[in-house]
DNA sequence: ATTGACAAGTATGATATCAAACCAATATAG
DNA sequence: CTATATTGGTTTGATATCATACTTGTCAAT
């Protein structure tokens, strides 16, 4: 009997992100991480400082995640933490200007990747499979939600 | 500016893989992987021995991880190892009768998440979203391949 | 107020993954 | 044939990730 469609849609996925993080990695700056280049990334688009809680909720791993995330983003200077005036346990991170610099360098490199990839499959279907994507997302958010 | 839809693809993309592994993992038995699955799976699907880089290729995995999965699924008694009898560098991997049972029960395991995933995606959805992603998988396997 | 539940962050231990370096065996060139 | 290049597999070292357990601080209920 073949797969079901859900078995090989996450088959494809799987492979899609190993494929595509493991290119976007060897050509950005600083030996920044994908993870690390999105929680810079979080910060610029959004601004302002975050609690590292925020931050797991927003890109949707763990805590313990972010905590390893952030200590190698501290350890290039790319962000700062301060601790929370008013909350004991937190802290609030910020990007640095070295951190700015450092993820505008990648979006410059990362994104002759995304070019050529938009070349390759067009921009149209891509426009048309984000809507699925984000409801798959959203499907898998309310599962873990459940548990 | 806004992000461009190829980042925001593989964005999601990233996010859904990350979200399934977990779900599945959780409900898998004896411990199984989702990557240590896929093996099992593959032997049961195709049948026969096959070395560990026809796995690592396969599967899309570098020879190095295959050496790793396979030493836990080997630990595991999952699979077994012969030597190659015509080349001396090599090994022969088959599924053992345990492997074959744990990937039935992996199946059951996950089999009801999938069914969730179908209904609340509409597998019509899932059947059009396919050919993209199988698409975008060719076009960042060949990227590699550029090297 | 004190106690008990909850929340933020860190630490630990397991697995996966890649790149790079390595070893051993095979294949190719000359 | 011998020397070199290639190939199969393992090892090492780095990062990411989760689950679990722990610490410390906050909040709520009595």
């Amino acid at each position: 009997m073949p797969d079901p469609v859900a078995f090989r849609i996450m088959n494809e996925i799987g492979i899609i992100d190993q494929l595509g993080t493991t290119l976007f990695e060897r050509s950005m700056p600083h030996g920044l991480t994908v993870p690390q280049f999105i929680v810079l990334n979080h910060f610029v688009r959004l601004g302002g400082a975050r609690t590292p809680m925020a931050l797991a909720d927003a890109i949707q791993v763990t805590k313990a995640t972010m905590t390893s995330t952030l200590q190698r983003l501290l350890a290039k200077g790319f962000v700062s933490s301060t601790p929370d005036p008013t909350d004991g346990r937190s802290k609030r991170i910020s990007i640095t200007d070295t951190g700015r610099s450092a993820r505008e360098e990648a979006i410059q490199a990362i994104g002759h990747h995304l070019s050529d990839m938009e070349l390759a499959i067009g921009a149209a279907d891509m426009d048309s499979a984000l809507p699925f994507l984000i409801k798959l997302r959203a499907f898998l958010d309310q599962q873990r939600a459940k548990s």
